[in-house]
RNA sequence: GCGCCCGUAGCUCAGCGGAUCAGAGUAUUGGCCUCCGAAGCCAAGGGUCGUGGGUUCGAAUCCCGCCGGGCGCGCCA
């Protein structure tokens, strides 16, 4: 059952009697940080003293008094300025226990008879270099949320769109070629905006290695694009995401559909042509000026494809589309939407969603690394991974909000490996293990075990915060904002520790050990459920 | 200059559809292993929430100015 909307209800009962006039007021179950003001709280007293002209501490004492007795309430009562604050019975929390036990890996996830198609693209890096620590932040964070997305009942597409046609990728074929020929970015002929990193030279070995005509520009770009696939999907693979589709930019040329957007714009009637140039009105949709759809020389701006490539996410049927990407795209933002808008596809202006997050300044000797390829110099996902294993990066990388500064002190992240959340968390998965381990049962048959033992405080709060684990995960998915679970699984596992230090659970009366070997029970397995979710291993033994 | 984002404890960061909201970790200091794992627990000190106004009975949270930082501002992608 909601207990906040069984508590909302009852008091609307209340209210309609105490102040029949107001009944049609909006209340509000909230969850109180501090425990000593109660699970559950309601300002209504507040909101509507001015309203039915009484004292706020007057209504909400008299709000409280006409509150029907109902078994999953233990306590209410006025609090501050006129807070109503509600104590659960213990039973409440004793539900959720047996709950969490019975519905296992599913508990916290919910199910909707019409599941909506769901779109997250995310990392979409270019096959011009390794992925680094901006990349790793993205696939954290993208991953994350498609997790979370899935659980409320989304069915999640993760998406990797890669641009292999672009000036870039021309950039790296010539560079290739320059290095095979052997040519280094000091050297005359040079390519211009070539990329000096290490890596090329690797590859350029490697094509000249199996035959490779250094002659062969095209030869040298399948080739580079093709390894440096291969160690990006290798890189995300020691991270553990793994992508349902790959979308090539390449294929919307060859399959028309950047001609046809192209065609729809003019005869959308949303263009017009200036110094040689196709443009197009975006200032009509909110951007701060026209953009160029088509240059002088014939060929396309980059948002062409852009906007042919979110039309195919419209047209595949994704309704709701998260783009994940670093806050330097944010311009980008306005003119895919603007130019899906000039369509006139019935798409909705804020189609589609964006999760933009601040990139990662990576400080190293107690300096900032410029994140470039071409300086070459730059810290690599794999670089972390290898550092400070997987599970603390993902952790570390999905625990700040998307648009927060962050700055990575790798020195710090080698020295700090044993001080990183991530093991604070899965440790008490692996203590709770162990446990078990000790009692020598399994616990599948405490699913149905009485739990009226479980009334102590430190037990309270621990089912407490299990009870709300659903509720903070819908939250967490409707504000798109995955962090939200690593924190909570923080503060969970804090609430274990304290109590497994407080408390033995091995204790001789039988109806106290089963309980709390229930409690455990239902702790390793919300911590597993919410590790799950981001990407993080819940080890039995550490 | 214009646009977007960010300024919370020494450090890294939560909280920001207003109220019982000054928080966590870390670092520092002091305690706790004959007993289910000390990668743990308990406790102490530490911040006029960048700053100045405004709205409100009530602002870290909403609005405006200023200061500081990041990112954008191309017929590059």
């Amino acid at each position: 059952m909601d207990i906040k909307a069984h508590l909302g209800a009852l008091l609307r009962t209340a209210l309609a009697k105490v102040a029949p006039d107001a009944a049609d007021a909006e209340v509000l179950i909230e969850r109180p940080r501090d425990p000593a003001h109660g699970d559950f709280a309601c300002n209504l007293a507040l909101q509507l003293a001015k309203r039915v002209k009484r004292n706020p501490r007057q209504l909400a004492g008299q709000l409280v008094a006409a509150v029907a007795a109902d078994p999953y309430v233990a306590k209410l009562e006025v609090a501050g300025a006129g807070f109503i604050n509600i104590r659960l019975a213990p039973r409440a929390g004793q539900e959720a226990v047996a709950r969490i036990l019975a519905q296992g890996s599913a508990y916290g996830h919910t199910r909707t008879a019409q599941a909506p198609k769901t779109m997250v693209e995310f990392v979409s890096a270019n096959p011009t270099g390794p992925l680094h620590v901006g990349h790793g932040r993205q696939a954290a964070l993208g991953d994350a949320l498609a997790a979370l997305l899935a659980s409320q009942g989304h069915e999640v597409t993760r998406e990797f769109y890669y641009n292999d046609a672009g000036a870039q990728i021309h950039n790296l074929a010539l560079s290739v070629q320059a290095r095979a020929r052997g040519k280094g970015p000091e050297d005359p002929g040079w390519p211009a905006d070539g990329y000096r990193g290490e890596y090329i030279e690797e590859i350029a070995r490697n094509f000249v290695a199996g035959g490779g005509d250094t002659g062969d520009l095209e030869a040298a770009r399948k080739f580079a694009v093709a390894a440096l696939r291969r160690e990006q999907d290798a890189d995300l693979q020691a991270f553990g995401v793994k992508f349902d589709v790959y979308y090539l930019e390449s294929s919307l040329y060859t399959n028309g559909r950047v001609d046809a957007v192209v065609k729809a714009l003019v005869a959308a009637g949303h263009t017009y042509e200036q110094e040689g140039a196709l443009w197009l009105r975006t200032t009509d949709y909110g951007d701060d000026k026209d953009r160029v759809v088509r240059k002088s020389d014939g060929s396309y701006t980059y948002f062409v494809p852009d906007v042919a490539y979110h039309v195919t996410k419209w047209e595949r049927g994704y309704r709701k589309v998260i783009n994940v990407q670093g806050t330097d795209h944010h311009s980008t933002v306005t003119r895919v939407r603007a130019g899906l808008q000039a369509l006139d596809l019935g798409v909705p202006s804020g189609y589609p969603d964006y999760v933009l997050h601040n990139l990662v300044r990576v400080v190293r000797g107690g300096e900032e690394v410029k994140i470039s390829k071409r300086a070459g110099s730059y810290v690599t996902l794999r670089d972390l991974v290898d550092w400070v294993g997987r599970d603390a990066v993902r952790f570390f990388l999905v625990s700040r909000r998307a648009d927060s500064d962050f700055v990575f002190d790798v020195d710090l992240a080698r020295a700090q490996t044993e001080e990183n959340p991530v093991y604070y968390v899965q440790y008490a998965h692996a203590r709770v293990c162990s446990v078990f381990s000790q009692w020598g049962g399994d616990a599948a048959p405490l699913a149905g075990a009485p739990l009226a033992a479980l009334t102590g405080a430190r037990e309270r709060a621990l089912m407490r915060r299990l009870a709300g684990f659903p509720e903070m995960l819908a939250d967490a998915a409707r504000e798109l904002a995955p962090h939200a679970i690593a924190f909570t699984l923080r503060e969970l596992a804090g609430e274990f520790h304290s109590y497994y230090n407080a408390e033995r659970i091995l204790v001789e009366d039988e109806a106290t050990r089963t309980a709390r070997l229930a409690l455990c029970a239902a702790v390793r397995q919300v911590l597993a459920n919410g590790l799950a979710l981001l990407g993080v291993r819940a080890p039995e033994r550490m």
